[in-house]
DNA sequence: TTTCTTTTGGCATTTAATGCTTTTGTTTGA
DNA sequence: TCAAACAAAAGCATTAAATGCCAAAAGAAA
């Protein structure tokens, strides 16, 4: 799918603020609403915004700790590695989880009330046989955080 | 702030869609749309929801590289720290940043059009004469991104 | 129970979303 | 160059939603 430069200023406006009314995004990329509308429809339609989320205030809804957990495997056999993603994608506290190049296999972000909390989480991967290795970094503090991205023009 | 149960699920039902009208939440929750709309405006005005964000797929928006990035500073000095965080939250291509425990000072996360770009963004951090090493990570595959947060009830 | 406080519901008004039709603008091809 | 064909935008009427105000109900405190 082609998205043109109309598209991509919708885009950076709702990265602005994805709540913003069509309306208001008419107004300020110079279409009127029905256009836009239509626009709008098809960048979700066609998967371009895979959809939207409220950015919460991960301290007040009692989710303060952010690890970033690194895990390698005994190998990466097919029932490993679909082993081990299913059991991450069932894994609520289990945010984001990608493989990576370097000495790890995968990388996670997970969410914890507190270390309680997360010592459940790492017994309960560890007990995935295909689990080696597991290293936990604690998030200190958050420097910045979901940062819109810098879509060209 | 106190978040009572109501407030939850309206987090847990905006999770869901960003988006939903003010409506459809109040008829998710069984309230009348008026107290649902105070309740929702309350969240975002408390900073309970901190924004709105659309989903992008950075795939298809040029972004199509993510990388993982250890960074190790000299020192901890102030004007190290104050200078490289400054610094981090001027990059656009940073999305995520925040210092960690373990042998790397700061875990960020940064996109990119291809290996070219990202090179450039190194070399602009290699340049900022507080960073004593960057360790790159690439992303190789998405497992899971951006899921929702695991609230309680 | 009475009073005070907080929250909800109802309603009227203003805005926005939506679907359809018309208009405008562009590209193609004789 | 002009006309035909196509694509995108604008206009508009209808339906749905947001918003602000006030009355009613539910809870908490005395």
């Amino acid at each position: 799918m082609k998205v043109d430069e109309i598209d991509l200023k919708i885009l950076k406006i709702l990265q602005q603020d994805g709540r913003l009314s069509n309306a208001e995004i008419a107004e300020r990329v110079a279409l009127s609403p029905s256009p836009c509308l239509r626009r709008l429809r098809r960048l979700e339609t066609e998967g371009v915004i895979q959809g939207y989320r409220p950015q919460l205030n991960r301290q007040v809804v009692g989710l303060g700790m952010t690890v970033f957990v690194q895990v390698k495997l005994h190998d990466h056999s097919a029932e490993s590695v679909t082993g081990f993603e299913d059991a991450v994608r069932e894994m609520d506290a289990v945010v984001n989880a990608h493989t990576v190049s370097g000495s790890a296999d995968y990388l996670l972000e997970v969410v914890a009330e507190d270390l309680i909390d997360y010592d459940r989480l790492v017994k309960q991967m560890q007990r995935l046989n295909m689990v080696r290795e597991i290293e936990s970094n604690f998030a200190l503090q958050a420097v910045k955080t979901e940062a819109p991205l810098p879509l060209k023009l």
